[in-house]
DNA sequence: AACATGGGCAACCGCTATCCG
DNA sequence: ACGGATAGCGGTTGCCCATGT
């Protein structure tokens, strides 16, 4: 027997919203907030909608700071970026783009900036063999395994497609721990009241940030540091200055899009660091050195 | 002008994670 | 420790509109 529906679908309004529902909940929510409890909102707020179609007309779309459309070719880069790092982890990607939904920077994805990179991929697949597409380029599967060691679809919840580029089947637990570690240091950058030049982040960095509790056995990654700290590990590739191979269809057939990196670095670094003066060390930092045999960190380590 | 087709987007569905008693 | 309730997430669906025939 499975759970009892969150609402009566049969006794609640579905479809789209009219002007005056999203008037009832606009106000509702600026007057009183969310008070923790969607499922009772829409009661309170007299509305005869399911307290999940609320929440997401809310967050998706009468929040204040929304911005819909009018993606900039900064946006752009920084959704192909992550998504080469992370996969579909849109709300981990939306989290980086002041403004944007998940939702919306899903199906942006889905309907404009796909179709541009597998159009640059196929473009440039004819250039290097010669007109011969390579067997399976262009699929999104083939996208998902050309692509660089990622960790994408780190949650339980990821399919069996998408475990074929999944962090867990890249690398070791071992290595898992220890990147974990790092990233543990590294993000308590964030909040330090003073980091240290560039040169010395290295060594330094575990000494200015206090080091989080221990991951509970088998989560390192799933749970309290994956979130977060996962897409900050991958820096570099996500900035596409890390070892993209020359097919991939990011680091190779998007390389349109991910040029005047150096330019951006700035823009970047403040979308990933919340903290002005972190963000101004990694930018500092070198990026270009080569990456280290594992692929983790380099430039943060 | 009428119809067919495809793209874009809002909303829904079903699942997992997390919280709380 | 356990189980129910809720939040959050990603995939999918369906409607609307623009464009083509």
């Amino acid at each position: 027997m499975g759970r009892a529906p969150c609402c009566d679908k049969t006794s609640v309004k579905r479809g789209p919203w009219s002007p005056e529902e999203d008037e009832l909940l606009r106000s509702y929510v600026q007057n009183h907030g969310t008070g923790g409890n969607w499922i009772a909102l829409p009661h309170k707020a007299g509305l005869n909608r399911c307290g999940k179609s609320c929440r997401l007309r809310w967050l998706n779309y009468l929040r204040p700071d929304i911005k819909h459309g009018g993606y900039t070719e900064q946006e752009d880069r920084i959704i192909c970026s992550l998504y080469n790092s992370i996969g579909s982890r849109w709300s981990i990607i939306a989290s980086k783009l002041p403004g944007r939904t998940d939702n919306d920077v899903k199906n942006y994805w889905n309907t404009k900036l796909k179709k541009k990179a597998v159009a640059m991929h196929s473009q440039q697949q004819q250039h290097a063999s010669g007109g011969r597409a390579r067997r399976g380029a262009g699929t999104p599967q083939s996208q998902c395994a050309s692509m660089q060691p990622s960790p994408a679809s780190a949650s339980s919840a990821a399919s069996a497609g998408d475990a074929a580029c999944s962090f867990g089947a890249m690398y070791s637990p071992s290595t898992l721990q220890q990147a974990t570690a790092v990233l543990a240091r590294y993000d308590g950058a964030a909040t330090a009241p003073l980091p240290p030049p560039p040169q010395q982040q290295a060594s330094s960095l575990a000494e200015f940030s206090p080091a989080p509790p221990p991951p509970p056995a088998g989560s390192a990654i799933n749970s309290w540091a994956g979130g977060l700290a996962l897409d900050d590990m991958f820096l570099p590739e996500l900035l596409g200055i890390g070892d993209f191979p020359p097919g991939d269809i990011f680091g190779g057939g998007f390389a349109p899009l991910l040029q005047d990196r150096a330019s951006s670095l700035q823009e970047l670094a403040a979308c990933y660091f919340p903290n002005a003066q972190a963000a101004e060390m990694w930018t500092a930092a070198d990026h270009v050195k080569p990456p280290p045999p594992a692929g983790l960190c380099h430039s943060l380590t």
